[in-house]
This record gives structure tokens, sequence and C-alpha cells, in this order.
DNA sequence: CATGATTAAATTGTTGAACAAAGTATGATA
DNA sequence: TATCATACTTTGTTCAACAATTTAATCATG
């Protein structure tokens, strides 16, 4: 495998999709700033596509939640907000904590969890704190993925783009990822001992802490 | 008031939006059967939009649930299944239950769940039994809005919109819509007692129930 | 100088036509 | 009947155009 750091080049299904997933990683990547205007002609131009099949990935981003769209005014990268971050956390708990507690030790997703903790440990060698922030964030997208719930997981995938956005915005990545190696490690060893319930308390004081983190670095920035 | 059925005629902010939420009534109400294929072309000159905004369209229904779209041969309405069912189930259990035990009973959702309690009564009259079936998941949709959560209330919609979708499918709606008019007003008086705990129990066991009415009439269709 | 109104420029919203690519139906042939 | 080549239909995408709206620039006026 030559990087560690993309997950699967997916065929994109289609212009519009392949397109859309290419925005999506500028965005969360930080290429793209919270607040800036993207311009259909201009970003249509670079994109080397047209205004129409851009148009339709602005649609999709925006009912993702990372871009935002004014009528008669353009399309602007979204600007995560104290409310916003709150929220997220707040539906983070609602989902991956009874999704965590009722967890099957046997089901697949958790080889997923296991291995993004071994790629953020990896990538903390290096180190690459932004990778270790994506691993981290597909340890939780993998808690969300033990439910079996095409819908969750699907909600969930939002949830984390738009996270991965508001950490973007922020500096100091080791601060927020470099904690939480350990701490998923911890719960994925407890939930693999047999003991969900016992790993749900954990991830749950983890969401009160990380909330806690970003939400001060968020206040640091005015 | 002409017409209590119709919610709001929302000012339709672009012509694709207004579009998608005529569709989307549209789908939900029956008018569009699942499992039937949405030609752009005669779709487009019908609605007397261009195939480019009716795309635009498709993009946004597609992503809440109700169209799938299968590249390169074309949009389809969704077509419910067991499983789909299932999972929507779970995902209201999940978010509707906590949603409504930490509710303060002053919030101004519980006006909308009182509205909408009314509004299935009066329309038990007519009788209407779709109305009923609408104000039912309003009243739903508001116990959500309890939680004040932009994104629990957006991805909440979505799994109305797919619920009715199912419920479009299946016939006798007097036996799935009639029997929960009296169980809501049962839950909403507990709220406004002051017992949210209580509610959320005889809301649980709502769900319970409804979900296996759904199944069962679902069963019955082979 | 500041300010508000008027005009000009740029951008979005939407359309229609066009064509390549993929899928579907048709029909000849073995 | 089964199979394969061919014609047809539909989707995917682009392009050019124009109306509607917003933004910027201009300018008169207190």
């Amino acid at each position: 495998m030559a990087d560690p750091r993309e997950p699967a080049p997916s065929p994109a299904a289609s212009l519009a999709e392949g397109v859309a997933a290419r925005l999506r990683d500028q965005v969360t990547g930080g290429a793209l700033v919270p607040g800036q205007r993207l311009s259909e002609a201009r970003l249509a131009a670079e994109l080397d596509i047209s205004r129409n099949t851009l148009r339709e990935v602005f649609r999709l981003l925006t009912r993702e939640g990372i871009l935002r769209h004014e009528p008669n005014r353009g399309v602007f990268v979204a600007v995560p907000s104290m409310a916003s971050i709150l929220d997220i956390y707040r539906v983070r708990r609602l989902i991956e904590v009874p999704a965590l507690a009722q967890a099957w030790p046997g089901h697949a997703a958790v080889a997923r969890m296991r291995a993004a903790v071994e790629r953020a440990g990896a990538l903390q060698a290096i180190p690459d704190w932004r990778g270790v922030g994506s691993a981290n964030m597909e340890f939780h997208a993998a808690i969300v993925a033990l439910t079996d719930s095409p819908r969750l997981i699907q909600f969930f995938t939002q949830i984390i783009a738009e996270l991965r956005l508001a950490f973007g915005l922020l500096d100091s990545p080791e601060l927020l990822h470099r904690p939480y190696i350990s701490r998923n490690a911890e719960i994925l060893g407890r939930l693999e001992a047999g003991d969900p319930a016992g790993a749900a308390r954990m991830l749950e004081d983890y969401l009160t802490q990380s909330e806690r983190a970003v939400l001060e670095a968020f206040a640091r920035l005015g």
C-alpha cells in the first residue's frame, strides 16, 4: 500500500460525485477556508467541468452541511460556530454511546476500529497530526458502523465531515488529536475484552473531554 | 385558514427547491408509485422546467432517500423494504425517546405537538386518514424539535419522509393511523403534566407497537 | 466630506440545444 | 431457441445564451 492516508480511490460513479468527493477533501483538508466564496465560473474552469455539473456538486455538498448556499448570492464554505460544535457533540453522544454499548465484540466493524487505531499510531510517529485526526474520526465512524444502520452511518458521515471542517479552522492539531490515540485504544481494548457497557462509559468521557478541548481552542480564536 | 392539511406555502427559495418540495409531496402523497421510473425528459416537460434543473431536484431528493439513482439508468421512486422500515424505527427510537425524556414542558415545540394532535382529531372526523397520518408525523417531528438540534431536526425530517413513502405503499391507512391519535394525546398530556420521563416510556411503547403494525401490513403485501 | 440615489458590471438562476456514452430493444442468423 | 450485431432511446455532460438579482462604481447633493 502506497499511502495509508488515502482510504480508497473510489471509482467515482459519476463525474459530479467524483468532483464532490474531491471538493469535500479540499474543504475538510483546509485547502478551502471557511467563509470563502466559491465562484461558479471560476471554480468550474479550475476543475475543468461545466457550470451545470458544478451546481450539482454544490447541491450535494450543501446538503452535507460543509457548504452554505445563499440564494442569488453564491455558495460559501460553511463557517463552524460554537453552536454547531455543541450540536455536533450532542449528536455524537446520542449516536455513538448507544452504538458502542450494544455492540457485539465480534462485529466486522471492530476490525475497522483496530485498523484506525493502528493507523493513528503510525501517523503519530511521522508526525502527521492531520492524518491522526482523520484516523481518529475513522475510529468513531467504525463505532457507528457497529449498528449496521445505513441511515445512522450516512448521517454520521456528514457529522464527521462537518467536525473536520471545524478542526481545520483550529490550530494546534497535535493538542487536539494526540491525547485521543491511546484513549481510543483503551476503548477498543475494553470492547474486545467483552465489556461494551464499560467501553461506552469510557467513550462518553472521551466525548465530554474532546468537546471541551475543541470549544476551548475555538474560544481562543475570538 | 382554508385547508388545515397544507402546512405552509413556503416561498420556494429557488425553482429547484420549490419543485423538490412539490415532487416530495407527490411521492409521499402516493401520486408517484415506489419503483416507478422518472424519465428526465418526460418529467421535465410535465413540470415545465429544464432537464438541468430537474437533475438538481433529483440530486436533492436522492440524498433524502425518497428517490434512488442508478447511474446511466435513471432515477426511480425508492422502494421501501422490510429492512428499511426496521432501520427507520430503530432511528426513531434512538432519537425520539431521549428527545422527549429530556424535554422542558414549557418548550415552544409543545404547542406544535398540541396543534398536531388537534389537527389529527379534526381530520379523523372527515375522515381523512392520510391527513391523520401527516398530522401524526408532525407530532413526532415536534418531539424532535424539543431538542433544538438543527442536525437532528433535519435528519428526522428525512426519516419521516421515507416512512411516509412506506405508508403510501400500504393499504388500510385507518388501521395504521387511527389508534395513535389518542396515544399521542396521552403522551402529550403526560408531558404537560410535568413527567417527561413517563411520557418517554409511553412513546417507547408507541413505537414498538407502531413498528409491529407497519411490519405486519408490509408482510401482507408479499 | 459624507451620503444616498442611479447606473453599470458581475454573478447567479434557468433554459435549450447538442453530442458522447451507456443501456435497451430489435431482428437476423446459426 | 440462443446469440450477436445493429439501431434506438435515455442519461451524462457541455456550451452558449439570457433574465433576474446582487455588488460595485459613479455621481449628484446636502
